[in-house]
RNA sequence: GUGGGUGUAGCUCAGUUUGGUUAGAGCGCCAGGUUGUGGCCCUGGAGGCCGUGGGUUCAAGUCCCAUUACCCACCCCA
Protein backbone atom coordinates (compact mmCIF):
# COMPACT_ATOMS: atom_id res chain seq x y z
CA UNK A 1 0.00 0.00 0.00
CA UNK A 2 1.26 3.36 -0.72
CA UNK A 3 1.50 5.63 2.03
CA UNK A 4 -1.49 8.05 0.05
CA UNK A 5 -4.52 6.26 -0.30
CA UNK A 6 -8.29 7.52 -1.54
CA UNK A 7 -10.32 8.64 1.08
CA UNK A 8 -13.01 6.82 2.79
CA UNK A 9 -15.73 5.82 0.71
CA UNK A 10 -14.10 7.12 -2.05
CA UNK A 11 -13.56 4.63 -4.84
CA UNK A 12 -11.28 4.28 -8.32
CA UNK A 13 -13.16 2.74 -11.11
CA UNK A 14 -10.37 0.45 -12.58
CA UNK A 15 -10.21 -0.11 -16.57
CA UNK A 16 -12.31 -3.40 -16.55
CA UNK A 17 -15.22 -1.69 -14.60
CA UNK A 18 -15.16 1.15 -16.84
CA UNK A 19 -16.44 -0.48 -19.72
CA UNK A 20 -19.26 -1.41 -17.63
CA UNK A 21 -19.72 2.09 -17.09
CA UNK A 22 -19.75 3.46 -20.78
CA UNK A 23 -22.44 0.61 -21.59
CA UNK A 24 -24.68 2.36 -18.96
CA UNK A 25 -23.98 5.94 -19.84
CA UNK A 26 -24.27 5.16 -23.36
CA UNK A 27 -27.44 3.47 -23.25
CA UNK A 28 -28.66 6.94 -20.84
CA UNK A 29 -27.89 8.82 -23.63
CA UNK A 30 -29.26 6.85 -26.21
CA UNK A 31 -32.96 6.47 -23.82
CA UNK A 32 -32.34 10.04 -23.31
CA UNK A 33 -32.80 10.85 -27.05
CA UNK A 34 -35.51 8.50 -28.07
CA UNK A 35 -37.39 10.05 -25.67
CA UNK A 36 -36.82 13.36 -26.04
CA UNK A 37 -34.60 14.79 -22.72
CA UNK A 38 -31.91 16.88 -23.09
CA UNK A 39 -28.96 17.31 -20.81
CA UNK A 40 -28.54 19.56 -18.49
CA UNK A 41 -25.45 19.43 -16.18
CA UNK A 42 -25.80 21.21 -13.03
CA UNK A 43 -22.72 22.36 -10.83
CA UNK A 44 -21.33 19.72 -8.04
CA UNK A 45 -21.51 22.75 -5.73
CA UNK A 46 -24.58 24.50 -4.45
CA UNK A 47 -25.47 26.47 -1.79
CA UNK A 48 -26.05 25.23 1.81
CA UNK A 49 -29.72 26.82 1.77
CA UNK A 50 -30.69 24.89 -1.34
CA UNK A 51 -30.54 21.59 -0.15
CA UNK A 52 -31.78 22.93 3.07
CA UNK A 53 -35.14 23.94 1.58
CA UNK A 54 -34.88 21.38 -0.89
CA UNK A 55 -34.71 18.05 0.67
CA UNK A 56 -36.16 18.91 4.09
CA UNK A 57 -34.27 20.05 7.51
CA UNK A 58 -35.26 16.99 9.15
CA UNK A 59 -33.96 14.65 6.95
CA UNK A 60 -30.92 12.24 7.78
CA UNK A 61 -29.29 13.81 4.33
CA UNK A 62 -29.26 17.32 5.71
CA UNK A 63 -28.60 16.55 8.92
CA UNK A 64 -25.72 15.01 8.95
CA UNK A 65 -24.37 13.43 5.60
CA UNK A 66 -23.91 16.40 3.63
CA UNK A 67 -19.99 17.69 2.82
CA UNK A 68 -20.26 21.36 3.89
CA UNK A 69 -18.15 23.63 4.61
CA UNK A 70 -17.45 27.71 4.00
CA UNK A 71 -15.44 28.68 1.24
CA UNK A 72 -13.04 31.20 1.25
CA UNK A 73 -15.31 33.90 1.47
CA UNK A 74 -17.15 32.90 4.18
CA UNK A 75 -20.24 31.55 2.02
CA UNK A 76 -21.95 28.23 2.92
CA UNK A 77 -21.65 25.66 0.57
CA UNK A 78 -22.55 21.84 0.28
CA UNK A 79 -21.20 19.31 -2.23
CA UNK A 80 -24.50 17.67 -3.97
CA UNK A 81 -26.23 15.08 -2.21
CA UNK A 82 -28.55 14.54 -4.90
CA UNK A 83 -29.71 16.39 -8.00
CA UNK A 84 -33.13 17.02 -8.26
CA UNK A 85 -32.70 20.18 -6.18
CA UNK A 86 -29.60 21.47 -8.25
CA UNK A 87 -31.82 20.91 -11.70
CA UNK A 88 -34.90 22.41 -10.22
CA UNK A 89 -32.83 25.53 -9.05
CA UNK A 90 -31.44 25.82 -12.56
CA UNK A 91 -34.67 25.44 -14.15
CA UNK A 92 -35.89 28.41 -11.98
CA UNK A 93 -32.91 30.45 -12.69
CA UNK A 94 -32.42 29.70 -16.09
CA UNK A 95 -36.50 30.27 -16.67
CA UNK A 96 -36.84 26.46 -18.63
CA UNK A 97 -40.14 25.44 -17.90
CA UNK A 98 -43.77 26.46 -16.77
CA UNK A 99 -46.49 24.61 -15.97
CA UNK A 100 -47.86 23.61 -19.44
CA UNK A 101 -44.67 23.99 -20.95
CA UNK A 102 -42.78 21.30 -19.45
CA UNK A 103 -39.01 20.78 -19.73
CA UNK A 104 -37.79 17.13 -20.01
CA UNK A 105 -33.93 16.53 -18.56
CA UNK A 106 -31.27 14.38 -17.59
CA UNK A 107 -28.16 14.63 -15.34
CA UNK A 108 -25.35 12.27 -15.02
CA UNK A 109 -22.90 12.44 -12.22
CA UNK A 110 -21.26 11.70 -8.66
CA UNK A 111 -23.02 12.37 -5.71
CA UNK A 112 -21.67 12.53 -2.04
CA UNK A 113 -23.02 11.79 1.11
CA UNK A 114 -20.80 11.31 4.21
CA UNK A 115 -22.37 7.80 5.17
CA UNK A 116 -20.34 5.01 6.64
CA UNK A 117 -19.75 2.63 3.32
CA UNK A 118 -20.96 -1.10 2.76
CA UNK A 119 -21.83 -2.88 -0.36
CA UNK A 120 -23.65 -0.37 -3.04
CA UNK A 121 -23.18 2.60 -0.34
CA UNK A 122 -19.98 5.62 -0.89
CA UNK A 123 -19.45 8.56 -0.09
CA UNK A 124 -19.21 9.69 -3.79
CA UNK A 125 -21.15 7.66 -6.00
CA UNK A 126 -23.03 8.57 -9.51
CA UNK A 127 -26.54 8.68 -10.53
CA UNK A 128 -28.34 9.25 -13.82
CA UNK A 129 -31.31 11.29 -12.79
CA UNK A 130 -34.32 12.22 -15.02
CA UNK A 131 -36.50 15.04 -14.24
CA UNK A 132 -39.58 16.72 -15.96
CA UNK A 133 -40.64 20.12 -14.53
CA UNK A 134 -44.01 21.76 -16.04
CA UNK A 135 -46.01 18.82 -16.19
CA UNK A 136 -48.75 17.83 -13.37
CA UNK A 137 -50.61 14.95 -15.20
CA UNK A 138 -50.45 11.40 -14.91
CA UNK A 139 -49.20 10.96 -18.44
CA UNK A 140 -46.03 12.11 -17.88
CA UNK A 141 -45.38 10.05 -14.49
CA UNK A 142 -45.89 7.08 -16.91
CA UNK A 143 -43.68 8.12 -19.45
CA UNK A 144 -40.53 8.96 -17.14
CA UNK A 145 -41.73 4.91 -15.31
CA UNK A 146 -41.43 3.69 -18.39
CA UNK A 147 -38.06 5.16 -19.61
CA UNK A 148 -36.40 4.18 -16.39
CA UNK A 149 -37.65 0.54 -16.81
CA UNK A 150 -36.91 0.67 -20.33
CA UNK A 151 -33.54 1.41 -19.52
CA UNK A 152 -33.37 -1.56 -16.74
CA UNK A 153 -34.68 -3.73 -19.56
CA UNK A 154 -32.15 -3.02 -22.28
CA UNK A 155 -29.48 -3.56 -20.08
CA UNK A 156 -31.01 -6.39 -19.56
CA UNK A 157 -31.14 -6.50 -15.73
CA UNK A 158 -33.09 -9.53 -13.96
CA UNK A 159 -34.74 -9.72 -10.69
CA UNK A 160 -35.69 -5.54 -11.06
CA UNK A 161 -39.33 -5.48 -9.31
CA UNK A 162 -40.91 -1.72 -9.87
CA UNK A 163 -42.80 -0.49 -6.46
CA UNK A 164 -45.38 1.81 -6.69
CA UNK A 165 -47.79 3.82 -3.72
CA UNK A 166 -49.28 7.57 -3.89
CA UNK A 167 -48.36 9.90 -1.16
CA UNK A 168 -50.70 11.94 -1.48
CA UNK A 169 -50.42 16.07 -1.86
CA UNK A 170 -51.04 18.81 0.44
CA UNK A 171 -54.88 18.15 0.47
CA UNK A 172 -54.61 14.60 1.98
CA UNK A 173 -51.80 13.74 3.28
CA UNK A 174 -51.48 16.00 6.63
CA UNK A 175 -54.80 14.50 7.45
CA UNK A 176 -53.48 11.30 6.71
CA UNK A 177 -50.14 12.01 8.93
CA UNK A 178 -51.97 13.27 11.50
CA UNK A 179 -54.15 10.15 11.65
CA UNK A 180 -51.15 7.69 11.34
CA UNK A 181 -49.73 9.68 14.17
CA UNK A 182 -52.41 9.17 16.39
CA UNK A 183 -52.59 5.39 15.72
CA UNK A 184 -49.00 5.27 16.20
CA UNK A 185 -48.58 6.94 19.64
CA UNK A 186 -51.51 4.41 21.22
CA UNK A 187 -49.29 1.69 20.10
CA UNK A 188 -45.86 3.24 20.45
CA UNK A 189 -45.34 0.36 23.38
CA UNK A 190 -44.98 -1.94 20.00
CA UNK A 191 -42.93 0.02 18.15
CA UNK A 192 -38.53 -0.66 17.68
CA UNK A 193 -36.74 2.37 19.44
CA UNK A 194 -35.98 3.61 15.51
CA UNK A 195 -39.87 4.01 15.68
CA UNK A 196 -40.56 5.66 18.12
CA UNK A 197 -38.53 8.40 17.09
CA UNK A 198 -39.52 8.39 13.61
CA UNK A 199 -42.99 9.19 15.36
CA UNK A 200 -41.92 12.44 16.15
CA UNK A 201 -39.54 13.21 12.85
CA UNK A 202 -41.35 11.26 9.88
CA UNK A 203 -44.27 9.08 11.30
CA UNK A 204 -44.76 8.00 7.42
CA UNK A 205 -41.31 5.85 7.80
CA UNK A 206 -42.50 3.79 10.25
CA UNK A 207 -44.83 2.08 7.67
CA UNK A 208 -41.43 0.61 6.05
CA UNK A 209 -39.63 -0.44 8.90
CA UNK A 210 -38.28 -3.84 8.32
CA UNK A 211 -39.07 -5.58 12.02
CA UNK A 212 -41.39 -7.54 12.40
CA UNK A 213 -43.69 -6.00 15.53
CA UNK A 214 -43.47 -2.44 13.56
CA UNK A 215 -45.10 -4.09 10.17
CA UNK A 216 -47.81 -5.66 12.37
CA UNK A 217 -48.71 -2.54 13.75
CA UNK A 218 -48.45 -1.09 10.48
CA UNK A 219 -50.93 -3.56 8.67
CA UNK A 220 -53.22 -2.49 11.24
CA UNK A 221 -52.83 1.23 10.92
CA UNK A 222 -54.67 3.53 8.31
CA UNK A 223 -52.80 3.27 4.51
CA UNK A 224 -52.30 5.97 2.68
CA UNK A 225 -54.34 4.96 -0.61
CA UNK A 226 -57.25 4.42 1.68
CA UNK A 227 -56.87 8.17 2.63
CA UNK A 228 -56.18 9.64 -0.94
CA UNK A 229 -58.15 13.30 -1.89
CA UNK A 230 -60.09 12.55 -4.72
CA UNK A 231 -58.24 14.16 -7.38
CA UNK A 232 -54.92 12.09 -5.47
CA UNK A 233 -56.41 8.79 -6.25
CA UNK A 234 -57.47 10.24 -9.85
CA UNK A 235 -54.08 10.15 -10.42
CA UNK A 236 -52.75 7.29 -9.23
CA UNK A 237 -55.55 4.96 -11.21
CA UNK A 238 -54.36 7.03 -14.58
CA UNK A 239 -50.63 6.19 -13.70
CA UNK A 240 -51.81 2.45 -13.41
CA UNK A 241 -53.83 2.44 -15.92
CA UNK A 242 -51.23 3.57 -18.12
CA UNK A 243 -48.27 1.81 -17.10
CA UNK A 244 -50.92 -1.55 -18.48
CA UNK A 245 -51.46 -0.19 -21.50
CA UNK A 246 -47.90 -0.32 -22.12
CA UNK A 247 -47.17 -3.82 -20.62
CA UNK A 248 -44.86 -2.00 -17.71
CA UNK A 249 -45.41 -4.57 -14.68
CA UNK A 250 -45.07 -2.91 -11.70
CA UNK A 251 -46.53 -3.79 -7.93
CA UNK A 252 -48.25 -1.65 -5.36
CA UNK A 253 -46.51 -1.48 -2.23
CA UNK A 254 -48.65 0.54 0.55
CA UNK A 255 -45.64 0.45 2.87
CA UNK A 256 -43.65 2.58 -0.31
CA UNK A 257 -42.53 5.96 1.41
CA UNK A 258 -39.75 8.12 0.44
CA UNK A 259 -36.76 9.86 2.14
CA UNK A 260 -37.22 13.26 1.15
CA UNK A 261 -39.82 16.01 2.07
CA UNK A 262 -40.42 17.15 -1.40
CA UNK A 263 -41.96 13.90 -2.70
CA UNK A 264 -46.09 13.92 -3.46
CA UNK A 265 -48.16 11.66 -4.97
CA UNK A 266 -46.67 9.26 -7.48
CA UNK A 267 -43.60 7.79 -5.53
CA UNK A 268 -42.18 4.35 -7.04
CA UNK A 269 -38.70 2.16 -6.30
CA UNK A 270 -37.11 0.00 -8.48
CA UNK A 271 -35.81 -3.15 -6.38
CA UNK A 272 -32.80 -6.23 -7.30
CA UNK A 273 -32.95 -8.95 -5.81
CA UNK A 274 -29.06 -9.16 -6.96
CA UNK A 275 -28.10 -6.73 -4.57
CA UNK A 276 -26.77 -6.65 -0.45
CA UNK A 277 -28.99 -5.05 1.99
CA UNK A 278 -28.78 -1.85 -0.44
CA UNK A 279 -31.40 -3.29 -2.75
CA UNK A 280 -32.56 -0.08 -4.63
CA UNK A 281 -31.78 0.35 -8.05
CA UNK A 282 -33.26 3.75 -8.50
CA UNK A 283 -36.04 5.59 -6.71
CA UNK A 284 -38.20 8.85 -7.76
CA UNK A 285 -41.54 10.01 -7.65
CA UNK A 286 -43.49 13.46 -8.11
CA UNK A 287 -42.16 16.59 -6.52
CA UNK A 288 -45.25 19.35 -7.10
CA UNK A 289 -43.89 21.46 -3.85
CA UNK A 290 -40.32 21.73 -4.55
CA UNK A 291 -40.04 24.33 -6.77
CA UNK A 292 -42.52 26.47 -4.20
CA UNK A 293 -39.82 25.09 -1.28
CA UNK A 294 -37.15 26.95 -3.20
CA UNK A 295 -38.98 30.00 -3.65
CA UNK A 296 -39.84 29.52 -7.41
CA UNK A 297 -43.32 29.47 -8.93
CA UNK A 298 -45.51 26.28 -8.28
CA UNK A 299 -43.52 24.32 -10.91
CA UNK A 300 -44.86 20.80 -10.86
CA UNK A 301 -42.46 17.82 -11.59
CA UNK A 302 -41.42 14.39 -11.55
CA UNK A 303 -38.02 12.44 -11.59
CA UNK A 304 -36.08 9.45 -10.71
CA UNK A 305 -31.94 8.44 -9.65
CA UNK A 306 -30.31 5.12 -10.36
CA UNK A 307 -27.49 4.55 -8.52
CA UNK A 308 -25.40 3.58 -10.95
CA UNK A 309 -22.34 1.86 -8.67
CA UNK A 310 -25.56 -1.10 -8.01
CA UNK A 311 -26.83 -0.96 -11.67
CA UNK A 312 -22.81 -2.22 -12.34
CA UNK A 313 -22.82 -4.19 -9.37
CA UNK A 314 -25.77 -5.87 -11.05
CA UNK A 315 -23.92 -6.56 -14.61
CA UNK A 316 -21.15 -7.68 -13.37
CA UNK A 317 -23.11 -10.68 -12.36
CA UNK A 318 -25.12 -11.35 -15.37
CA UNK A 319 -21.96 -9.52 -18.67
CA UNK A 320 -18.93 -10.88 -19.40
CA UNK A 321 -16.28 -8.39 -19.59
CA UNK A 322 -15.17 -8.79 -23.44
CA UNK A 323 -11.51 -7.22 -23.47
CA UNK A 324 -10.63 -4.99 -26.72
CA UNK A 325 -8.96 -7.36 -29.04
CA UNK A 326 -6.21 -5.40 -30.55
CA UNK A 327 -5.85 -5.65 -34.62
CA UNK A 328 -1.98 -5.52 -34.03
CA UNK A 329 0.62 -6.58 -31.48
CA UNK A 330 4.15 -4.79 -31.83
CA UNK A 331 7.01 -5.86 -29.75
CA UNK A 332 11.13 -4.94 -30.51
CA UNK A 333 13.28 -7.28 -29.40
CA UNK A 334 16.61 -4.90 -29.75
CA UNK A 335 16.88 -1.67 -28.19
CA UNK A 336 17.96 -0.43 -32.25
CA UNK A 337 14.50 -1.21 -32.94
CA UNK A 338 12.46 1.19 -30.58
CA UNK A 339 12.33 3.96 -33.12
CA UNK A 340 11.06 1.80 -35.86
CA UNK A 341 8.89 -0.23 -34.05
CA UNK A 342 7.38 3.30 -32.62
CA UNK A 343 6.97 4.65 -35.41
CA UNK A 344 5.29 1.89 -37.27
CA UNK A 345 2.89 1.36 -34.37
CA UNK A 346 1.96 5.28 -35.12
CA UNK A 347 1.51 4.83 -38.78
CA UNK A 348 -0.72 1.76 -37.62
CA UNK A 349 -2.79 3.89 -35.53
CA UNK A 350 -3.53 6.73 -37.72
CA UNK A 351 -4.88 4.71 -40.22
CA UNK A 352 -7.49 3.78 -37.64
CA UNK A 353 -6.21 0.03 -36.60
CA UNK A 354 -6.19 -1.07 -33.05
CA UNK A 355 -2.32 -1.48 -31.93
CA UNK A 356 -1.37 -3.07 -28.38
CA UNK A 357 2.87 -2.12 -27.80
CA UNK A 358 4.93 -3.13 -26.02
CA UNK A 359 8.85 -1.38 -25.76
CA UNK A 360 9.82 -3.13 -22.72
CA UNK A 361 12.92 -5.15 -22.77
CA UNK A 362 11.39 -9.29 -23.06
CA UNK A 363 12.21 -12.45 -25.18
CA UNK A 364 10.38 -13.42 -27.77
CA UNK A 365 8.61 -16.39 -25.88
CA UNK A 366 6.98 -14.01 -23.38
CA UNK A 367 6.12 -11.31 -26.31
CA UNK A 368 4.33 -13.59 -28.05
CA UNK A 369 2.42 -15.05 -25.09
CA UNK A 370 1.13 -11.91 -24.23
CA UNK A 371 0.21 -11.30 -28.01
CA UNK A 372 -1.70 -14.28 -26.92
CA UNK A 373 -2.79 -13.22 -24.47
CA UNK A 374 -4.44 -10.18 -25.55
CA UNK A 375 -5.71 -11.80 -28.82
CA UNK A 376 -4.08 -9.83 -31.10
CA UNK A 377 -4.55 -11.10 -34.96
CA UNK A 378 -2.01 -10.10 -36.12
CA UNK A 379 2.18 -10.22 -34.33
CA UNK A 380 4.73 -7.15 -35.57
CA UNK A 381 7.96 -8.42 -34.17
CA UNK A 382 11.31 -5.98 -34.90
CA UNK A 383 14.79 -6.39 -34.21
CA UNK A 384 15.00 -10.39 -34.49
CA UNK A 385 18.84 -10.73 -34.97
CA UNK A 386 18.75 -12.15 -38.16
CA UNK A 387 16.89 -9.36 -40.01
CA UNK A 388 18.12 -6.14 -41.49
CA UNK A 389 16.97 -3.10 -38.99
CA UNK A 390 14.32 -1.93 -41.67
CA UNK A 391 12.34 -5.17 -41.95
CA UNK A 392 9.91 -6.58 -39.06
CA UNK A 393 8.21 -10.30 -39.13
CA UNK A 394 4.59 -10.13 -38.92
CA UNK A 395 2.66 -13.50 -37.86
CA UNK A 396 -0.67 -13.89 -38.32
CA UNK A 397 -1.81 -15.70 -35.18
CA UNK A 398 -4.68 -17.56 -36.26
CA UNK A 399 -3.29 -19.37 -40.07
CA UNK A 400 0.34 -19.35 -38.24
CA UNK A 401 1.65 -17.73 -41.17
CA UNK A 402 4.25 -15.01 -41.03
CA UNK A 403 5.93 -12.67 -43.56
CA UNK A 404 8.57 -9.85 -43.46
CA UNK A 405 7.86 -6.50 -44.50
CA UNK A 406 9.79 -3.49 -44.97
CA UNK A 407 8.91 -0.61 -42.26
CA UNK A 408 9.51 1.84 -45.20
CA UNK A 409 7.12 0.38 -47.59
CA UNK A 410 3.70 1.65 -47.02
CA UNK A 411 1.89 -0.57 -49.21
CA UNK A 412 2.67 -3.45 -46.85
CA UNK A 413 0.34 -2.75 -44.75
C1' G B 1 -22.98 6.89 15.09
C1' U B 2 -23.50 1.10 16.66
C1' G B 3 -22.24 -4.07 15.85
C1' G B 4 -19.56 -8.34 13.44
C1' G B 5 -15.60 -10.06 10.11
C1' U B 6 -10.86 -9.52 7.70
C1' G B 7 -5.62 -7.34 6.92
C1' U B 8 0.55 -12.59 5.07
C1' A B 9 4.10 -12.06 -2.45
C1' G B 10 1.46 -8.05 -8.07
C1' C B 11 -3.56 -11.17 -7.48
C1' U B 12 -6.42 -15.25 -4.73
C1' C B 13 -5.36 -17.33 -0.26
C1' A B 14 -2.91 -21.40 3.36
C1' G B 15 -0.18 -21.01 7.99
C1' U B 16 -2.65 -18.27 13.82
C1' U B 17 -6.54 -23.03 17.39
C1' U B 18 -1.69 -25.79 20.53
C1' G B 19 4.26 -19.62 20.03
C1' G B 20 9.82 -22.94 18.16
C1' U B 21 15.04 -23.77 12.26
C1' U B 22 15.50 -19.93 6.55
C1' A B 23 7.12 -17.85 6.18
C1' G B 24 4.30 -21.32 1.89
C1' A B 25 0.90 -22.68 -2.52
C1' G B 26 -1.73 -21.50 -7.05
C1' C B 27 -2.02 -17.73 -10.70
C1' G B 28 0.88 -13.77 -12.79
C1' C B 29 6.01 -11.88 -13.88
C1' C B 30 11.36 -13.00 -15.57
C1' A B 31 14.93 -16.62 -17.65
C1' G B 32 15.68 -21.45 -19.74
C1' G B 33 14.11 -26.46 -21.81
C1' U B 34 10.44 -28.97 -25.16
C1' U B 35 7.46 -27.47 -29.44
C1' G B 36 6.96 -25.70 -36.26
C1' U B 37 9.21 -18.78 -32.90
C1' G B 38 3.08 -18.62 -28.95
C1' G B 39 -1.33 -21.34 -25.98
C1' C B 40 0.14 -27.45 -23.11
C1' C B 41 4.17 -29.54 -20.31
C1' C B 42 9.09 -29.36 -17.51
C1' U B 43 13.25 -26.62 -14.76
C1' G B 44 15.06 -22.39 -12.38
C1' G B 45 14.59 -17.17 -10.62
C1' A B 46 12.91 -12.48 -8.79
C1' G B 47 9.34 -10.63 -5.57
C1' G B 48 7.27 -10.36 1.85
C1' C B 49 8.90 -4.10 7.86
C1' C B 50 3.09 -11.20 7.96
C1' G B 51 -1.62 -3.45 8.23
C1' U B 52 0.72 -0.09 12.24
C1' G B 53 2.30 0.72 17.45
C1' G B 54 3.02 -1.23 22.15
C1' G B 55 3.08 -5.56 25.61
C1' U B 56 4.01 -10.91 27.35
C1' U B 57 8.14 -14.46 26.36
C1' C B 58 14.54 -17.27 25.96
C1' A B 59 11.56 -16.96 21.35
C1' A B 60 5.62 -13.77 18.20
C1' G B 61 2.87 -14.13 11.39
C1' U B 62 0.91 -17.09 15.75
C1' C B 63 -0.82 -14.87 22.55
C1' C B 64 -2.67 -9.83 24.92
C1' C B 65 -3.86 -4.44 24.38
C1' A B 66 -4.38 -0.29 21.36
C1' U B 67 -4.81 1.81 16.60
C1' U B 68 -5.85 2.06 11.42
C1' A B 69 -7.85 0.46 6.76
C1' C B 70 -11.15 -2.48 4.08
C1' C B 71 -15.63 -5.60 3.95
C1' C B 72 -20.60 -6.87 5.69
C1' A B 73 -24.84 -5.53 8.57
C1' C B 74 -27.88 -1.81 11.51
C1' C B 75 -29.37 3.07 10.19
C1' C B 76 -30.36 5.75 5.79
C1' C B 77 -30.84 5.90 0.76
C1' A B 78 -29.88 5.58 -5.29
Amino acid sequence: MPEITAVRGFKDILPDQAQLWCLAEDKARDLARRFGYSELRVPLLERTELFARGIGEATDIVEKEMYTFEDRSGDKITLRPEATAGMARAVLENNLAQTGSPVRLFCLGPMFRYERPQKGRQRQFHQLDVEVFGDEGPFIDAEVIALLCTFLTELELPEVRVELNSLGCGQCRPAFREKLTSFLTSRRSDLCPDCQRRLLLNPLRVLDCKTETCQAVALNGPDMAGNLCPDCRAHLASVTASLENLNIPYRINKRLVRGLDYYTRTAFEVHSGRLGAQNAVAGGGRYDGLCRQLGGPDLPGIGFAVGLERLILIMNQTRALKPHIPDYYVAVLSPEALGPGLALAHKLRLKGLTVSADWTAGGLKSRLKRADRLGAKKVIMLGTDELAQNMATVRNMETKEQHTMSLTDHSAY
